[in-house]
DNA sequence: GTAAGGATTGGC
DNA sequence: CCAATCCTTACT
């Protein structure tokens, strides 16, 4: 028998700086339309941590496109970039909380545009629920990663103290 | 309605 | 260094 299980919704209802990390050497699982699965091991995210962080996109408050940030932990948060690139992020935390964690590196691909691309996203993905999706869920294999924390990429825009905050998890080399 | 800019990447 | 490419937000 295996060890693997599947994260239920309880893993993400906690605090968004507590749950990067713990994503790291976790299990991605994607299965694609015609049934073949693919599977990731996490190497790197970074957390976003609800309205008084500038550097998240829920500052501005709830929109038509933050609205999933402010509901349960467990859903999948996914948006267009530059016109070409969807970024994955669960959101985390309980209702109203707004926080959620992006997904920046998966075995053998590094950087959140690649992930995107990697993994097929679109638009669909918005508001999955990695609990019960057919398409997207996360597996604990008991993999433990050491990691080294950094401050998130991209957001020169939020200021202090918002930019030195050392919200991004990247796992060790084995 | 219009305009500016983005949690990026790859090419010049 | 800068274009690609389109959605979201802010402002007239």
């Amino acid at each position: 028998m295996s060890k693997t299980k599947r994260l239920s919704t309880d893993f993400f209802i906690r605090e968004v700086t507590v749950v990067a990390p713990d994503l790291l050497g976790k299990t991605l699982v994607r299965c694609f339309d015609d049934g073949t699965k693919q599977r990731f091991i996490i190497t790197e995210t970074e957390a976003y941590r609800g309205q008084d962080d500038k550097a998240c996109h829920a500052n501005k408050g709830k929109t038509a496109r933050t609205e999933v940030m402010f509901r349960k932990g467990g859903l999948v948060y996914v948006y267009l970039i530059y016109g070409m690139y969807w970024l994955l992020n669960f959101v985390t935390g309980p209702e109203n909380e707004s926080s959620a964690v992006l997904i920046r590196g998966i075995e053998g691909i590094s950087g959140p545009g690649r992930v995107g691309k990697a993994l097929k996203l679109d638009k669909s993905f918005y508001g999955e629920n990695l609990a019960t999706s057919p398409k997207i869920w996360l597996e604990d294999t008991g993999l433990k990663l050491n990691y080294t924390t950094l401050p998130r990429v991209g957001i020169n825009y939020a200021g202090e103290p918002w930019i030195s905050k050392p919200w991004r998890f990247v796992a060790d080399p084995l």
